[in-house]
DNA sequence: TTGACATACCTCACAACGCGATGCATCGTG
DNA sequence: CACGATGCATCGCGTTGTGAGGTATGTCAA
């Protein structure tokens, strides 16, 4: 499993992320994050439907009701235009905690170098 | 700034670095993050000693006194075997956090090729 | 029919943690 | 002497993951 605190720094993250891709759902979302750490991150209902409760409140995504081919009722999320722009600010972020944390770890060969300034 | 989330995600990891590239104190390690980051971490001291005293107590560092060259009285941290074996587990959930996110962003060869931004 | 299990949504209580505010002390410099 | 830089530390607030708990519907085999 996975840190509390790494958790928690790349749920939304995540949840943008594939939400890019097209609407999904909740129970969807859980699957589709542990098929893309292989099965090493086992998020759980707790902890996600808060952050997609909050993304919501805070114009991120959007929510709507869509009934499975089975019936079942589904809420559906999708992204809105903050959500792509919280997204980008997220990857940029991203990048630099990990060229901080490259620079110290790697032998920096041709991967971290790039002095990103402008 | 970075979000409060990511530092809580990078905050033990960069330290236990720091530390294992050689000793130092709290006032130094701030400062050498923001380096690192190219001034985008600004840790403060509220937040970097309370992390200090969790890792000592867990057994991660070790603490002792010493005068600076100037005669001030500083205190220097050292990573134990426990810490680099803790940062050896940091650097395995980083890459797997990285890696889920890298596959949902960019083609995950080349290692986060930067698209020129247009 | 019954029961187990996957699917699908949600909330509460608790503990952990960043961080602004605050405090104390020393050193160098003008 | 005043002031900023250095150097350590704690308190209280708000945020957040997460174990435990709740509700409801679909499939499938006994």
């Amino acid at each position: 499993m996975l840190d509390k605190k790494l958790v928690a720094a790349t749920s939304e993250a995540l949840i943008l992320s594939i939400l890019q891709e097209g609407d999904s759902y909740g129970y969807e979302i859980i699957q589709r994050v542990s098929a893309l750490s292989h099965g090493e991150l086992k998020w759980n209902e707790s902890m996600l439907y808060p952050v997609l409760h909050r993304l919501e409140n805070n114009g991120m995504v959007s929510s709507y009701w869509q009934a499975s081919p089975t019936g079942r009722q589904r809420k559906y999320y999708s992204v809105d235009e903050d959500g792509l722009a919280e997204l980008e600010e997220k990857k940029r972020q991203w990048r630099i905690a990990d060229g901080a944390l490259g620079s110290l770890w790697g032998p920096n060969d041709e991967v971290h170098v790039r002095q990103a300034k402008e």
